[in-house]
RNA sequence: GGGGUCGUAGUUCAGUUUGGUUAGAACGUCUGCCUGUCACGCAGAAGGUCGCGAGUUCGAGUCUCGUCGGCCCCGCCA
């Protein structure tokens, strides 16, 4: 097929171009026939051109645009025009000028597509999804994937600048126990083994510092095999940092420095550094969450001693039983109708709440369900005790710490949307640290790492780890950005001794950790130097600063929330012979 | 694994509460008319496995059960 190259794209061409002669190429976005005059607007990334066929100066031309539907790909060639007075379309940056077309070269007819190219997006996500190549050339979404652009070359360049470099690191490694399921590629050469796709390149990067790489940092593609969200893909993007010879403030110091960059880059914003610092024990009793939105306050009250001695049966209990009775003050709610709080009281109860207990604050009194036990000076104290005033509805959980605090959590954030409390203007950064070293998991019935095996406990705490590691903490911290963790990492363990007592301590005694650990262990026989690190969740940044609502209008082929690729139909069930091939039978 | 919600024309939806004539609308598509439109306009036409499968019923888009798929959440995500 010939035709004619573009001399200029769809989108740059002015009034000052009048009188030359171009050729565009692109999509045909819409046709309007009126007859005799054909109007057609041509599409590419970089904008839209009206050109127009007049029967009058070639009517076998005109004949030919009278054809041309949606999505046709042409080729068009004429001479640029000032639009006539009261023409002009003040709506498009090229809507000046048009194009007297001299020559058109229709290179490939579309059948009518599925559904409507246009900004405002008419079509299910579903529908979209599965014609993604068309969903694609949509504006707003190439305007995303031109952000997450900036974002790779933002990066690259920042860490370059700062004698960061980039290494890749394997994508066929070994599954380690621990953390997300494992995504397995089976080995054909080797019966019966298996590689794992890399949950992160957590151990590569840190043999890189045992290597002397100094500092390393890569945008690299990590997988887990658990349920998704719409924050959450099975195949996601980080940007993977390592650093030797450092403590936690040079960190800190490096991550807040790409974080700038990319708001005043990509936003035009200047945020302020040093960011907040908040220890997760303030998070989790303040705004009930290790990843809080600080946009708005609701902040939690603790009201144990008020309520210990009173008579209200379930709230002494719990007291007694070392838990929590803590609450806040979901201003001016108090009109809240039996409907509206048994709604709340049901979304605690899904949480594992047994109730809720709410108190509603007028001029004169406090009214709530529980006086009847508790009397009405210890509802006056609770009132006094968390400030509230006339018309504000107070609501109460009582617990254990954690159950307690992370109901307030969800309900905190359910009043904030209700009260339309989150504020798409502001950018709320801050670090959540002094995370524990472990949890207790029940169903295991051990310790699990809370962030991961290689976490260096806070020194101060080494201690705790013979005599009470569920209070030891460790040396790892969170990014969160509007309620959003968008990077966590570690300072890193790099002594064999104490890395094989964390090993221990996670219930992976000597042998099982050689197995799956022996090549870490072995390499910090021979001089580890002090290392940590972070790695950024690229996607959720990227969607953060696009200002949508899901990664997967950051991701160009996202899979559905059953882990589906509705274009191409993966994942798919594969020939006997691939399956003999691995030695591999279905069950 | 659990909870919620949705699935009807190419698309977006109405109709399902209370089962009953030929399942509607808008946009799109097709045909004709129309020489400066820009959501062009006007006239007309075609277009349906009501996600799929059982069941109840004289009769099911509508009721019941199952199943598949989309989205949101809990669990899970070192």
């Amino acid at each position: 097929m010939q035709y004619k190259k573009r001399t200029h794209t769809c989108g740059e061409l002015r009034a000052s171009d009048a009188g030359k002669n171009v050729t565009l190429t692109g999509w045909v976005d819409f046709q309007r026939d009126l007859g005799g005059v054909i109007f057609i607007v041509v599409r590419d990334r970089y904008g839209k051109t009206q050109v127009v066929f007049n029967p009058k100066n070639n009517s076998q031309l005109h004949q030919q645009a009278a054809g041309l539907r949606s999505e046709d790909v042409i080729s068009v060639s004429g001479k640029v025009n000032h639009r006539p007075d009261g023409m002009i379309n003040p709506n498009m940056p090229t809507g000046e000028i048009d194009i007297a077309v001299e020559e058109l070269t229709i290179i490939t007819k579309s059948d009518v597509p599925p559904f409507a190219i246009t900004d405002d997006v008419n079509a299910s996500e579903e529908l979209r999804l599965q014609y993604r190549y068309l969903d694609l050339r949509r504006s707003p979404l190439q305007k995303n994937f031109l952000i997450r652009h900036q974002m790779y070359q933002i990066t690259r360049k920042y860490y370059d600048e700062l004698n960061f470099i980039e290494v890749e690191t394997p994508i066929l490694m070994k599954s380690t126990p621990e953390g997300a399921r494992d995504y397995l590629v089976p080995s054909r050469v080797h019966h019966g083994k298996f590689y794992a796709l890399p949950q992160s390149p957590q151990t590569y990067k840190q043999l890189l510092m045992v290597a002397g790489m100094d500092r390393y940092f890569q945008i690299v593609k990590c997988f887990r095999d658990e349920d998704l969200r719409a924050d959450r893909q099975p195949e996601f993007t980080q940007i993977d940092v390592e650093m030797s010879f450092v403590d936690e403030e040079d960190i800190y110091q490096v991550t807040e420095g790409l974080m700038k960059r990319f708001f005043k880059e990509i936003k035009g914003i200047e945020i302020q550094t040093p960011f907040p610092r908040l220890t997760y024990k303030d998070a989790i009793e303040t705004y009930g969450s290790d990843k809080p939105d600080t946009r708005f306050d609701l902040r939690f009250t603790q009201v144990n001693e008020l309520v210990q001695d009173s008579g209200f049966k379930v709230f002494a209990d719990v007291v007694k039983k070392g838990g929590v009775v803590a609450g806040f003050v979901a201003p001016q709610c108090a009109n809240y109708s039996r409907s509206q709080l048994d709604l709340l009281t049901d979304l605690a109860k899904k949480m594992g709440a047994g109730g809720l207990v709410w108190m509603k604050v007028t001029a004169e009194t406090v009214e709530s369900p529980i006086e009847k036990f508790i009397g009405k000076e210890v509802l006056l104290a609770v009132k006094n005790k968390m400030k509230a005033t006339s018309g504000d509805l107070i609501l109460l959980i009582s617990d254990s710490w954690m159950k307690t605090y992370s109901i307030l959590g969800n309900l905190r954030l359910e009043i904030a949307k209700r009260l339309n409390l989150l504020d798409d203007s502001k950018n709320n950064l801050l670090w959540v640290t002094d995370f524990p070293m472990f949890e207790y998991d029940e169903n295991d019935k051990r310790y699990v790492a809370v962030h991961h095996p290689f976490t260096s406990p806070k020194i101060d705490d080494l201690p705790l780890l013979d005599s009470d590691p569920s209070k030891a903490r460790a040396r790892a911290y969170d990014l969160v950005l509007n309620g959003n963790e968008i990077a966590g990492g570690s300072i890193r363990i790099h002594d064999r001794t104490l890395q094989s007592k964390v090993f221990t301590l996670l219930g992976i005694d000597e042998e099982h950790a050689k197995k799956k650990f022996g090549f870490l262990l072995e390499a910090f026989r021979y001089g580890a130097p002090p290392h940590g690190g972070i790695a950024y969740g690229f996607d959720r940044i990227c969607m953060l600063l696009t200002g949508e609502k899901s990664i997967r209008d950051v991701i160009a082929f996202p899979k559905t929330t059953s882990a589906m690729s509705l274009m191409d139909e993966s994942p798919s069930e594969v020939d006997e012979a691939q399956l003999k091939e691995l030695h591999i039978k279905l069950v």
